[in-house]
DNA sequence: GCTTGACCTTCCAGTTACTGGAGGCCTTAT
DNA sequence: ATAAGGCCTCCAGTAACTGGAAGGTCAAGC
C-alpha cells in the first residue's frame, strides 16, 4: 500500500503519516523504489494513533498506548490510569475555558457594539486588577 | 523601572515581557548602561496585554486590542467584533473538548482497571470506527 | 520512445507563545 | 577586589504538524 492509499483509509494527511514515521511510531517498509510500503499492521496502528489522537492524547501518550495494547500482559489499571490522567487534563482545560468564556461574554454583553468609542471590553483590560 | 519590577507588577515573567518587546507588543527606553527602562505607559501596556491573553487572545488579537484601545476614534463595535469572534473560537474548543471528554469518561467506566488485560478504552482504539 | 501528470521522496522552514540556558556585562555591598 | 545578583543577547527547544522546494518514479497516451 502506498502513502496515499493509507491516508484515504485513515483520514491522516500524507504529511503526517511521514511524520508519524520519523517520530518512531510507526515503521513501514520500503519498496525497491524507495516508497513506502505500508502493511496492514501499519494501517491499523496509524487508525489507532489517529482514535487516540482525536480523543485528545498526546503523541507520548498515543506511543503509551500503542505499547499497552501491544503488550498481551498489560494490566487495565494500567491504560484507565493514563485516560484518567488525559480526562483529568481535559477537565481543567475545560474550566479554564469556560472561566474565559464566563468573563468574556460578560463583557461582550455590556459592550454597546455602536460607532461610539467608549467600551467596557477595552475599559476591563485596561483596568487594575491588581490585589494590592 | 528595571525589567525584574515590570514583572512583579505584572505577573509576567521577565523572558515574556523581553518576547514582548521582540514581536513589537512594547518598546521601552534604555538606559545608559544598556538596561531597558520602562515607563508607567509600558507598564500599563503589558498589564493590559496580559489580562487579555488571560482571556485567551492570542498575540496578534493583543496588538489589535491595543491598538483599538490607543485609537480614541474607535468604534466599539470593532472590539466587539473582535471579542466575539474569539468567543466564537472558545465556545468551539468547549465543544471538541465536551465530546472528547463525553467519550473517554464512557470509556473509562467501562474499564475494570483491575490487572486483567482486557480493557474497553484499547479496545474501542482499536476498533474500526469506518463509515464504509 | 517521449512527454505529461500524478505520485513519491527528502529536507528545510514556519507555525504559537514562550522557556531554558550559555556566556558575558553591570551594579552594589563588603 | 571580589562575590552575588541583575541585566544583556543569542541560540535552541517545546507540540504536532504543515507548506514548499527540488527532484526521482510510474502509468498512460501519442
Amino acid at each position: 500500500m502506498n502513502i496515499s492509499d493509507v491516508a484515504n483509509s485513515t483520514g491522516l494527511p500524507v504529511k503526517t503519516i511521514r511524520y508519524y514515521e520519523d517520530i518512531g511510531l510507526i515503521t513501514p517498509a520500503r519498496s525497491a523504489n524507495g516508497y513506502r510500503d505500508f502493511s496492514d499492521t501499519d494501517l491499523h496502528k496509524l487508525a489507532f494513533i489517529g482514535r487516540a489522537r482525536s480523543l485528545g492524547f498526546g503523541i507520548e501518550a498515543c506511543r503509551d498506548l500503542l505499547r499497552l495494547y501491544n503488550d498481551q500482559t498489560r494490566a487495565s489499571a494500567d491504560v484507565k490510569r493514563l485516560a484518567q490522567s488525559h480526562l483529568s487534563e481535559i477537565d481543567r482545560k475545560i474550566t479554564e475555558l469556560g472561566e474565559m468564556r464566563d468573563t468574556l461574554s460578560h463583557l461582550i454583553d455590556a459592550c454597546a457594539g455602536n460607532d461610539r468609542p467608549d467600551c467596557p471590553i477595552l475599559a476591563d483590560l485596561a483596568a487594575d486588577h491588581g490585589s494590592a
